[in-house]
DNA sequence: ATCCTCCCCTAC
DNA sequence: TAAGGTAGGGGAGGAT
């Protein structure tokens, strides 16, 4: 069986993976209500979740995320259909929108039709929506289809192994609705003013005389969720201990349980745990399917519930959210928060079929905590005045922030014994910041006298990263294979940025790579087991959501390496890109936006591509002196030669500055962007330490470390100063680093700026400047700063002599001074370069501390260890899929 | 001091 | 078999 298992990347590996694909979308205990996958419809969310008839009045929630197109004659009839099916929260469409109508309504199945039906259509009879609105609430397809729910298989042969993987990746499909959820929330909100509450009028009675003014912040979530959608269809199994997990029951399963029903609680298990963990405390555990699209339609109805009633909505994951409830008393006169909720709590169990659990309180944390205690199936307020004594009966580790690693510190610095909120009160603030750090110490002092940070009620759309995670199946047996699937994780993510409206100007690799004592495969089928992280990140030269930029990057990333990564040893890969923009450019202030932005000597360079599309060649595009060109120009590359036009009338050395670190920062969009970074024939390819800066300040010995050579620098700036760092800038120019040029640029500009002659500083930035452009005559035939001096021919010939033989300074740093434009010189110089990262605390055998699970409450002792020691309890009895410390 | 970068940690 | 993702907070320590 061993041939069989998933490989990610390895070409066979769809076919193998297809059947089994196939198996478990029809395995045994689902009964078919609903699909356990919805391999293509959970893959668009959004589209389910796009469906927002924001302002339309309804009266119901119950076919939030559904739509219909009715085919033919029905009872009733389409338009009734049609108002139905609007009134409660879906959507009606007039033609079939293949991939986005839900179900064709017909009363019955045309022979002639059938055939040209694709898979995944899906037919239902029009009782199918009058019997949900009987019932209030979406039921179980069933007997209603005449075509479709079953046999959604076929598709998958096409399906390539990483988007296989999303698509059963709970994980995967929680992260992507909450986003998704919160766009949802945004999307109302911004709609406000024609958004209705109809459900507010069945608060009617409770409305008094007395506006309220009390603080109550209302928390809501879903009891074990997946659980609570698994049983609507399944009410025999009300009462029983319950999991949904990939696995069926067996006590050899290896299948984590993403939710369990409150009678497998009592029994010890709990989320994450395997079930054959499960298994050992809980034997009569039944296990059933997961159902992707029916959490997706639950969920929108969850939210689509609340914002009948406020619009003072913060969403948090599917199944969870807060509104300002104390807002909502206010505003509709009502002093009972209790009775509201109860009655909100009503609609949602008759819209989902699910029970929520609420908790109030005078703020979110309060609320939360609140929350715990009331499930399942209850509600519970604690006021202001209670709240403190409140948390203090609560476990540290209930608090939000207070994890597994932090619950450890806690216990490793301020006693073992340390268990309750309470104990935690006679702690000094500084007591705990000193154990947690600076913000997390004040979180937890203010949190355990039932304190924290106000929340927001306008749901924020920024994101400020956007990440593709594989670490689950990851088996490549060559460097082909990890380039396809490096493509695969490009292209996701290109498509996640682009669904979002954002480049992205940093890219970061993570791999786990398996420990070298880990065996090759873990007890867990497909699983990562013992692994260390191992990280790089680069900066792209501008913003993108190329696919093939993000590969290449990527593929050059993980080939930096060093050691070099065994690509059979790589158990995981997430590509991460952070700085983002819109598509057109702009900015995102949120996501560490470049305050100085850096425009890439990119901008200056025009490339040649072999074949392959590599860049073989490229020359400096000259800057030309161009009048100013009208400001109003949109147009981002424009602008930026906007500036530098402009620039030409300033000083020369405030023109530097526009090129190296401008002023205002306008990236260019362009609709397809460079396909690498320019790369120097292979003789010059400077040695690995690529992306760190060449030039370092050496602000103790009052010098500059110039491609590892120390130069000391007296003030004020002597020729001989000039003449050693422009010799060894020109490694700079020759590597075509073009960050650490824009280092050294502002680095020599800083520290000469210091020194008690700033003319001098002045004349040798444009010096440096002259230099830079005398080089790349030389090198290319063209010049990056432009020649406006007409001195500057003077300049070349000082640059002839002063570079050619370039002075022994005092330095016994400075290396015999090589011609300047023998290639061996090149060679040798290049090997000399120091990589100035300072050997970060790397771990060097790295066996490493990798994503501790967090520990289970009640089974398994911990096991006292040493600090910052953690073993993965999850995996601690199974034979191999064990560890992991630092 | 304050910022930046590279991580770890947390939550669902 | 099994599908261990993802965004954001923030700490540590170096750069500015
Ligand atoms: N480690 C986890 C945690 C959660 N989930 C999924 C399944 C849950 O049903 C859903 C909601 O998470 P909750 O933390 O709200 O847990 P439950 O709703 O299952 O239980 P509770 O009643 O405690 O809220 O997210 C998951 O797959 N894996
Ligand atoms: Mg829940
Ligand atoms: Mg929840």
């Amino acid at each position: 069986m061993e041939e069989a298992l998933t490989v990610l990347g390895d070409p066979s590996a769809p076919t193998v993976v297809q059947r089994r694909t196939h198996d478990l979308g029809l395995r045994v205990g689902d009964d078919g209500n609903f699909r356990s996958f919805g391999d293509y419809m959970h893959a668009k969310v959004s589209k389910l979740l796009d469906q927002c008839h924001s302002g339309v009045p309804t009266t119901s929630a119950i076919f939030a995320g559904i739509s219909i197109y009715v085919d033919g004659h029905t009872d009733p009839p389409s338009h009734e259909l049609r108002r139905l099916i609007i009134e409660n929260g879906g959507e009606y469409h007039h033609y079939y929108l293949h991939g986005r109508t839900t179900y064709q309504v017909a009363a019955n199945l045309a022979k002639t039709k059938v055939e040209r039906l694709r898979a995944s259509e899906k037919i239902i009879k029009p009782e199918y929506i009058t019997d949900c609105l009987k019932k209030g609430r979406l039921l179980p397809e069933g007997d209603y289809l005449l075509f479709g729910g079953k046999e959604n298989a076929p598709n998958n042969a096409n399906v390539a192994p990483v988007q296989q993987f999303f698509n059963r990746s709970r994980l995967h499909l929680i992260s992507t609705m909450a986003t998704e959820l919160k766009r949802f929330v945004a999307t109302m909100q911004a709609n406000e003013a024609v958004h209705e509450f109809p459900s507010r009028a069945k608060l009617g009675h409770l409305v008094g005389p007395v506006i309220p003014t009390t603080p109550i912040i209302c928390h809501i979530d879903m009891d074990c969720f997946f659980v609570s959608v698994a049983l609507r269809s399944r009410p025999e199994l009300i009462g029983k201990p319950v999991a949904v997990t990939h696995s069926s029951a067996n006590s050899n399963a290896y299948g984590e349980i993403a939710s369990c029903s409150y009678e497998a609680r009592a029994h010890g298990v709990y989320a994450r745990q395997f079930v054959r963990e499960a298994m050992k405390t809980c034997p009569d555990l039944v296990c059933v399917p997961y159902e992707f699209d029916a959490y997706v339609a639950t969920a929108k109805q969850l939210y689509s519930t609340l914002a009948r009633y406020t619009l003072a909505l913060k969403a948090i994951s599917c199944d969870e959210l807060y509104f300002d409830l104390g807002a909502l008393c206010a505003e509709l006169s009502i002093t009972d928060p209790l009775a509201i909720i109860s009655i909100i709590r009503a609609e949602i169990t008759a819209v989902t079929g699910c029970v929520a659990s609420a908790g109030l309180g005078p703020n979110w944390l309060v609320a939360r905590l609140a929350t715990k205690k009331a499930k399942p199936a209850g509600q519970v307020y604690v006021t202001a005045e209670e709240a403190p004594e409140f948390v203090q009966s609560l476990p540290i580790s209930d608090l939000p922030s207070v994890g597994w690693s932090n619950c450890e510190t806690i216990q490793e610095q301020l006693g073992a014994n340390v268990t309750t909120c309470r104990q935690l009160v006679e702690r000094s603030l500084p007591e705990l910041r000193s154990t947690l750090g600076f913000a997390l110490g004040e979180k937890v002092y203010r949190a355990i006298r039932g304190q924290c940070d106000p929340m927001e009620f306008v749901q924020s759309v920024d994101q400020k990263s956007v990440s593709v995670n594989v670490n689950f199946g990851v088996r490549l047996k060559d460097k082909p294979a990890l380039e396809e699937l490096i493509s695969s994780i490009s292209t996701e993510l290109k498509g996640r940025l682009e669904q979002i409206d954002r480049a992205g100007m940093l890219l970061s690799v993570k791999l786990l790579i398996r420990q070298p004592d880990a065996p090759i495969e873990p007890a867990k089928y497909g699983a990562h087991g013992p692994v260390y992280p191992l990280r790089k990140s680069c900066k792209l030269p501008r913003p993108t959501t190329d696919a093939d930029v993000i590969r290449i990057n990527a593929m050059r990333l993980i080939g930096g390496f060093q050691p070099a990564v065994v690509i059979s040893d790589i158990r995981g890969i997430a590509l991460h890109m952070t700085k983002l923009f819109t598509l057109a450019g702009q900015p995102i202030a949120s996501s560490g936006g470049p305050k100085d932005g850096t425009t890439s000597l990119w901008q200056f360079i025009q490339t040649k591509t072999n074949k392959d599309g590599q860049i073989a060649d490229f020359t400096w595009k000259p800057i030309t002196k161009k009048k100013p060109i009208d400001s109003s120009n949109k147009s981002p590359s424009k602008a930026v030669q906007t500036n530098i036009a402009d620039a030409d009338s300033e000083d020369f050395s405030l023109r530097l500055s526009e090129v190296v670190n401008p002023i205002s920062h306008r990236p260019t969009a362009p609709k397809r962007v460079l396909g690498n970074l320019p790369s120097l024939p292979p003789a010059l390819t400077p040695p690995s330490n690529q992306f760190s800066s060449i030039c370092i300040p050496d602000r103790r010995n009052k010098a500059l470390n110039v491609a590892g050579v120390l130069i000391p620098l007296q003030s004020p700036i002597l020729d001989a100063d000039i003449s050693a760092v422009l010799f060894h800038l020109r490694e700079y120019v020759l590597s075509l680093q073009l960050r650490p040029l824009k280092h050294l640029i502002s680095d020599w500009e800083r520290h000469t700026h210091r020194s008690s002659d700033p003319a001098a500083s002045t004349a040798a930035i444009a010096r440096a400047c002259r230099f830079v452009d005398w080089l790349c005559l030389k090198l290319h035939g063209s010049v990056v700063f432009g020649d406006d001096d007409p001195d500057s021919g003077g300049e070349v010939d000082f640059f002839e002599k002063v570079c050619a033989t370039p002075k022994k300074t005092t330095q016994k740093t400075v290396p015999e001074s090589p011609d300047l434009f023998c290639d061996d010189a090149v060679a040798e110089v290049a090997v000399s370069i120091e990589s100035p990262k300072k050997a970060r605390k790397r771990r060097n055998p790295p066996p490493q501390l990798f994503q501790p699970q967090k520990k289970p409450k009640r089974p398994i002792p911990k096991k006292s260890s040493a600090k910052r020691r953690v073993i993965d309890v999850i995996n601690l009895s199974s034979d191999d899929d064990v560890i992991i410390l630092d």
